[in-house]
RNA sequence: GUGAGCGUAGCUCAGCUGGUGGUAGCACCGGGUUGUGGCCUCGGCGGUCGUGGGUUCAAGUCCCAUCGCUCACCCCA
């Protein structure tokens, strides 16, 4: 049996690599309209930044990270998520000082250690968005804009939910009278959320089971017992994104799986994925930078799932997009293709994307070749035509075919090429 | 961690109540014009039927185990 790859971890292929390059393309430029700026940081950290920042008792920090000893006997994990190290570098390297308010995003890979299914692996790829140093609901409304700027801009459908989550002074209050709720109809309620109520009270606000459903109509709502600060934020929230007609939906149930969160939490949904609603999805964390020994600085992040994107993509049949070429050299016989094979260094430094075929195949199969590549043009060379000093250039697509002069000189030919082709450029 | 479904060619799949693995489609390679691709046509390559046991005269087919994949729960992007 050969070799696969390990279970969850999965190869992309040349065929997807393209909508991959454009979905990051996309929010990359969108990104830098908005002012923010790329940050790479490591894919290891210490166990402990994410055991802090996550929170000791989430299920990404209980049975899921890929954590191991180090040579030396460290405990080091693979990031499960984005946000904790790129706080992490933001003190490390006092990024504060460079101003008030730090703009930062990061893409790439991240890994968890759970089962696979549709819409989730054990290594997948997020772009993180973070903005550090700022208290203003308008920038919570400006990052959820920008994430819905990405999806539009990709071509994609989905929603977005918002909720608040309160701070340290009125989480407390609501999750004691969840609390509270949940011990007086405890035996009412489905093996999962009586298991919940005690150790996430929070998560049983989102169960599935209509019966659970039914009683949870009249549990208390976190968005009655926030604090006047909070209450305040999240009505400046609201009306931020009524006024960039950015469409939401209040979800007061729902919950994010992070312990760092705090105040605003949204999520962009779709219904197109099976069990794996969120393509993107986050919120404040205002205490997270202090927490990590840092400035009391507040921040707001969120991050959005490459395959989940690039899913949607592909059902929604936007599917593969294949590299061109720009010209193919079909070249006859051993004096041609040594000719042929200089012409073609001299066009690819001239920026044309150029191949060529070295196994002596016939000219058949090497136009063969030049339309499997996708191919504008091929450029057919045998010593013919080095005799009489010109070539057919031929069009792919229609294929109709001009003779081009071959110039003495070999700078000369590779120029009036590619004056050839990019005049007929469309 | 729990539950269900599925493993036959590189891919998508036929294969009936067990009776010799399909001229199958796509892909790949090569012919059909001795210097012109796509379409067509002909041919070729390609499989320890996931693996290991068992039942049987006979197993791709039935039984058990195991591995893998998928979907769902949990949880999350």
């Amino acid at each position: 049996m050969s070799i696969k790859a390990l279970k969850g971890f999965k190869d992309i292929l040349p065929d997807e690599v393209g909508l991959w390059q454009f979905i990051e393309q996309t929010a990359r430029n969108i990104f830098h309209r908005y002012g923010f700026e790329e940050i790479k940081v490591p894919i290891l950290e210490k166990t402990e930044l994410f055991v802090r920042t996550i929170g000791e008792s989430t299920d990404i920090v209980e049975k899921e990270m890929y954590t191991f000893s180090d040579r030396n006997g460290s405990s080091i994990t693979m990031r499960p998520e984005g946000t904790a190290s790129v706080i992490r570098a933001y003190i490390e390297n006092g990024l504060h000082v460079r101003g008030a308010t730090q703009r930062l995003y990061t893409v790439g890979p991240m890994f968890r250690h759970e089962r696979p299914q549709k819409g989730r692996l054990r290594q997948f790829h997020q772009m993180s968005v973070e903005v550090l140093g700022s208290n203003s609901p308008v920038i919570d409304t400006e990052v959820m804009a920008m994430a819905w700027q990405v999806l539009q801009e990709i071509g994609l459908q989905a929603s977005l939910e918002i909720n608040s989550l309160g701070c340290a002074a009125c989480r407390p209050s609501f999750r004691q009278a969840l609390e509270e709720f949940l011990q007086e109809r405890i035996l009412n309620l489905c093996d999962d959320c009586q298991r919940r109520s005690t150790t996430n009270p929070l998560r049983v606000l989102d169960c599935k089971s209509e019966h659970c459903q039914a009683q949870y109509g009249s549990a208390p709502s976190i968005i009655d017992h926030l604090c006047g600060a909070c209450s305040e934020h999240f009505t400046e929230v609201r009306q931020t994104l009524n006024l960039l007609e950015v469409p939401y939906a209040v979800n007061a149930k729902m919950v994010r799986g992070l312990d760092y969160y705090t105040r605003t939490t949204f999520e962009l949904i779709t219904t197109e994925l099976g069990a794996q609603g969120a393509i993107g999805a986050g919120g404040r964390y205002d205490g997270l930078v202090r927490q990590l020994g840092g400035p009391e600085v507040p921040g707001i992040g969120f991050a959005m799932g490459m395959e989940r994107l690039v899913m949607l993509l592909r059902q929604a049949d936007r599917g593969e997009t294949h590299p061109v070429l720009d010209l193919f050299l079909v070249t006859l016989g051993e004096k041609a293709h040594d000719k042929g094979f200089s012409l073609l260094q001299m066009l690819r430094a001239g920026g044309l994307r150029v191949m060529m075929d070295h196994e002596g195949r016939s000219m058949k199969n090497q136009l063969k070749q030049a339309d499997k590549q996708n191919a504008r043009f091929a450029l057919i060379l045998g010593e013919n035509e080095l005799l009489k000093r010109e070539a057919p250039l031929k069009d792919m697509s229609s294929g109709g075919q001009e003779l081009v002069e071959l110039a003495p000189a070999l700078e000369d030919w590779a120029a009036v090429i590619k004056s050839n082709i990019m005049s007929r450029e469309k």
